[in-house]
DNA sequence: TATGAATGAGAATTCATTCAT
DNA sequence: CATGAATGAATTCTCATTCAT
């Protein structure tokens, strides 16, 4: 397989992957019209990408690395750990209606890939998740969350109440409350329900 | 198509299918499977079914009836908003530790069937979530909960924090947390948040 | 298999499959539309027919019968050679005219069965052909056509070239040339082709 | 779809498609057994061909062109009306005994399809046809043929009645007349019927 | 590296026919 | 005779992946 990185195909293939995969679904989505899309031949593909389940973990990869390196740079210009959470809650919520096509694979797609689903270890995920558990452990310490909250519980939590919210958006055709509103309502039940 | 209802072969091929599918993800489901182990022929189940979506969103239908029932049966026997929102929790869950064929194909394979995912009406599922509205409102009443609540956002707020612990236990080959406990702490988190 | 004749149900299926053989073809006709058509389940035609092949030969064999009686009624009116070969001209394209599905059948969708075209020994269609036959050997002996015409060849040529047109206004969507105009002209080449 | 002309592939199947039909009927031949007898693997009739039906309307156009281009050059070769017509008679006659396959294919097989009996515009046999009723208007014009002669009904009838005796050698087992005789049966009644 | 023609395993679905009622 | 649910064999077409050039 050739090197991925600082190779310009690679990431035409990762941009024609994610629209083709939003617009038809993993498994209608065909690797020639990847292929087409990208400007490159079918057997190209397979010189960067394994198969076609590596193609949609790749550009989960590439995602999630960009959405984490963003996160953190936003929660660390606070110090407070419940800004911290009304900020990620902000991010989140505006990442997915700023990428629409990447918040429909995430949601939608991925989830397609028995892979991705079943085998694939979801380190950076998990490493997303934990940026949730680190804020709470933190406001723990410093006294300002109880201490009978669960981290390991509240960041499935307070994810998947972001989470479930925007998956209603992408289903959705149109959107249906602001997302500073939201943000503001999520992170404000939440917030009440651990402070200490 | 032949009668469903009253018909045994229509409920011993969804029986048949919510294994396989669970066993094997929606993709990797074969129709020859489903029948051979539904003990009919492969063009039976054609006969039941439109096509092997019809299956998925079949299944999906005749266990969210389930659950809806019951999940109102539970939260009837309780007054009080608050407690309520505790039975909800905790009768979720359960539900999903209960029947891991059931949890794991709406969490996993629904998803992976485009019909379900981009055509189908949900309306099982709305009526799901509006239980949670419906008591939120209700609390709302009774000056129990903050009027600044936006039940159409807490309830998919509150489902969803549920719904990725779920997830989570249904991709785990482990279950990691007691589900009193988890039901207690999601509850917990959000009940003192959207309190008065 | 149950008496044919004078039996309603077996005509209700001929008729009903004339319909939609015309309409989709043989083998784009289900035999369970040809059932509903007729009002009688899908097995009731196996009562009345051995196979789908069947219904096809038999609805043939029954409207040859009606043809062949009606062009011999009609023939047997003249007596000179010459004038019951312009009324076969005239009567076979305005049977044609007027029992579209039949010809329809007869031209298109009859020839789709293999066992038909192939295995099937169409004697009422030779028959049909003789008529043409005996006339011709009628004018020799009578000294009105020429020795040499072989009527073996006449025949089919005289009926091919009644068929040709035949076909040719079944799959046109509209009728180019009045009948009576084509009948004169048909039987006027080859009478005077063949008259001594 | 892979370019077709000039293409090693595309003929073989062709061929192998000629040889199958004739031999099973269009329904009763399969795809498999096609590629099997090409040489070639079954998806890659489906670079060649839209589907099957392609398969045998390409048949059919290929050899239509040969046909044409044969015809055209063989009337070409005369100047008489009457002689061009003798021609077109046997060189069709003879075409038809020297390519039994081809012949039983555009008498029996072509006809099974839908695609071609209803979709398909036949230019290339209306354009063999318009050969008989060009030498009809030249020998009209040179004073040759009656007047009240139509072409449109004339170039039908003759082709009608050599195609009609093709179709009783393709589905006879043996051969019952000499070619050149039928031919000139045929071609005889015919100009005569419309001599001036 | 890049290509794209070729591969061929694989599966959903259809529908004529049967037969227990 | 009549029914129509059940059967299951049978086949087209798709498309991820490979590999000779």
């Amino acid at each position: 397989m050739a090197k991925r990185k600082n190779n310009e195909k690679y990431y035409r293939i990762i941009e024609a992957a994610t629209n083709i995969f939003a617009k038809k679904g993993f498994y209608q989505a065909k690797i020639s019209e990847i292929a087409r899309e990208a400007g490159v031949a079918d057997g190209t593909i397979y010189i960067y990408f394994k198969n076609k389940d590596d193609i949609l973990i790749s550009l989960f990869e590439e995602q999630m690395a960009l959405v984490l390196d963003n996160m953190v740079a936003r929660i660390s210009h606070q110090d407070d750990p419940i800004k911290k959470l009304e900020e990620f809650a902000f991010t989140h919520l505006r990442l997915i209606e700023q990428n629409r096509h990447i918040a429909e694979i995430i949601q939608v797609e991925l989830r397609q890939s028995d892979m991705f689903m079943k085998e694939y270890k979801n380190e950076k995920f998990a490493h997303y998740l934990d940026l949730i558990a680190d804020i709470i452990r933190d406001g723990q310490e410093k006294g300002i969350f109880k201490k009978d909250v669960m981290p390991g519980v509240a960041k499935r939590a307070f994810f998947g109440a972001l989470d479930e919210m925007s998956r209603f958006w992408v289903l959705s055709s149109r959107k249906w409350y602001d997302i500073r509103t939201v943000a503001k309502q999520i992170s404000g039940y939440f917030l009440n329900g651990i402070k200490a």
